[in-house]
DNA sequence: AGCGTGACACGAC
DNA sequence: GGTCGTGCCACGC
């Protein structure tokens, strides 16, 4: 499985992310059948574009938290648009009813 | 080739 | 509930 390859089958993956709906850097790996590159899966997020289509805010880290700083751009940009999905964040965690699609 | 780094995960304490 | 140590994949120097 070559680097870029990797990168590709993370794409697609968090395309199928539907609203509403979040998953960990881990499942988000799993779903693009690299079973242990949950770390490449955060990499991959930061170097996406800005004009990105991709779902990225739909990706939080195995407790249910958001990655991204809460005092940073991204970070509140990540909260707004979740919220806006109906996902329900209290002191930065998820929720678990929307939490863990596909398990 | 070696070593450090990171939007991570998991099992032990 | 926390913190720590290890394992992981890929990059960059």
């Amino acid at each position: 499985m070559t680097n870029i390859a990797s990168r590709e089958a993370i794409w697609l993956a968090l395309s199928q992310i539907p609203p509403g709906k979040v998953v960990t850097y881990g499942e988000l790996a799993r779903m693009a059948n690299l079973p242990r590159a949950a770390r490449l899966a955060g990499t991959v997020l930061k170097q996406l574009p800005e004009n990105s289509q991709l779902p990225w805010h739909r990706v939080i880290n195995a407790q249910g938290k958001l990655s991204l700083p809460a005092s940073t751009p991204a970070g509140k940009e990540q909260a707004r648009r979740l919220t806006a999905e109906g996902v329900i964040i209290s002191a930065g965690k998820v929720s678990l009813a929307q939490f863990g699609w596909l398990r």
